[in-house]
DNA sequence: AATTTCTGCAACCGCTCTAAA
DNA sequence: GTTTAGAGCGGTTGCAGAAAT
């Protein structure tokens, strides 16, 4: 047979919003045996739902560490930025923003962005003619103003992995990328739908409870250990440490550059890796991280990124070398 | 107050990619 | 080399709540 079958038929499948019910029986099934294996969770669990409502439902919305909602500026900085360098990659995109999801990004870009972009655009361009700028100035303008904006996004890319150094261009918000801080609850993100499937109050309970309860978790039958949190802030240290299971799947550089995300973020900014890393490394990382793919693998050199590859090659082609200046000196610096 | 329109977001759909048999 | 299952990605839809009339 051809073709790929459905990841299941749909008789009996229910679809639509997720009850707590659903939920807890999900998060319990995932507490038990950890995510993956998608296709045996609704026989396991009895959930009427098919495996890929279940994945889904996990790491967009009941995967600890999940920031929903209030995007700050540089967060939005940050979207606006990557997706002009890289398109609608919004996977490759939510892996520089380690606490949103890919949909969640999506989303913001459509409903907000765009909008905001659209208006932007129109707005300038319309004062610009009335001032008499003819279009090949404007155009040239833009080039320049899309150079600055690659500079800067390379800048803020540099910053969001170097998470010690004072930023210039886009102050970075600690709140949302900083390892030490575990101040950060999921249930402290202001949300204003109050429909149980928006609330992430429920589901903060939900995980808090349930890691309440959860003793510490070594899966043998993994490909590494992992531990459950006793402590429901140790979900945002975690999740700075996470590997998106994007990274994994795609061959092309874009998605290289998480991996190396990754690997800083589980180092030192000296490069170096003390002993308790090195314990949180399997202890931490394992439960989230690709299961396919070793802990030691993550934790190698950092390769140049295809972004950078990307911009430094623009860069040649229109012989911009200032701006190859710039991207090799600061590719001295440790993180590249 | 009732109705209509708009907006935001969770979830679905269809497709591709990858790895294993 | 081919087939198949599992997983992930991006586009789109549908619904609930908010805002406007």
């Amino acid at each position: 047979m051809m073709g790929r079958q459905p990841c299941c038929d749909n008789v009996g499948v229910k679809k639509g919003p997720w009850t707590p019910e659903e939920d807890i029986i999900l998060v319990s099934y995932i507490q038990e045996r950890g995510p993956g294996n998608w296709r045996s969770v609704p026989s396991n669990t009895g959930l009427l739902r098919c495996s890929k409502s279940c994945r889904l439902r996990w790491t967009n919305y009941l995967r600890p560490g999940i920031k929903r909602g209030n995007f700050t500026d540089h967060e939005e900085k940050m979207i606006i930025h990557l997706q002009a360098l890289l398109g609608n990659r919004w996977a490759a995109i939510a892996s520089y923003l380690p606490q949103r999801t890919d949909n969640d990004i999506k989303n913001y870009w459509n409903t907000h962005l765009k909008k905001k972009l659209k208006k932007d655009q129109s707005g300038s361009c319309e004062g610009n003619e009335q001032d008499g700028y003819s279009c090949s100035q404007l155009k040239g303008q833009w080039e320049r103003r899309l150079q600055t904006d690659i500079h800067m996004a390379k800048q803020a890319l540099c910053e969001a992995l170097s998470l010690d150094k004072p930023s210039t261009h886009f102050p970075i918000d600690k709140n949302t990328l900083s390892l030490e801080n575990n101040k950060i609850k999921p249930n402290q993100q202001g949300i204003a739908s109050g429909t149980y499937a928006s609330s992430t109050e429920n589901i903060s309970r939900l995980l808090e409870n349930w890691m309440a309860k959860a003793p510490k978790y070594v899966d043998t039958t993994n490909s590494g250990t992992f531990s459950l949190f006793s402590n429901p802030n140790d979900v945002v240290n975690m999740v700075t440490t996470t590997t998106r299971g994007a990274s994994s799947s795609c061959s092309d550089g874009a998605q290289s550059a998480p991996d190396g995300l990754d690997s800083l973020l589980s180092f030192n900014s000296d490069g170096s890796q003390s002993a308790d890393d090195n314990t949180n490394l399997t202890t931490e990382i394992g439960f989230f991280q690709d299961e396919s793919k070793p802990i030691l693998e993550q934790a190698g050199p950092v390769p140049f990124t295809f972004l950078e590859k990307w911009l430094f090659d623009d860069a040649a082609a229109h012989g911009h070398e200032d701006l190859i200046n710039m991207s090799l000196n600061e590719t001295t610096s440790p993180l590249f």
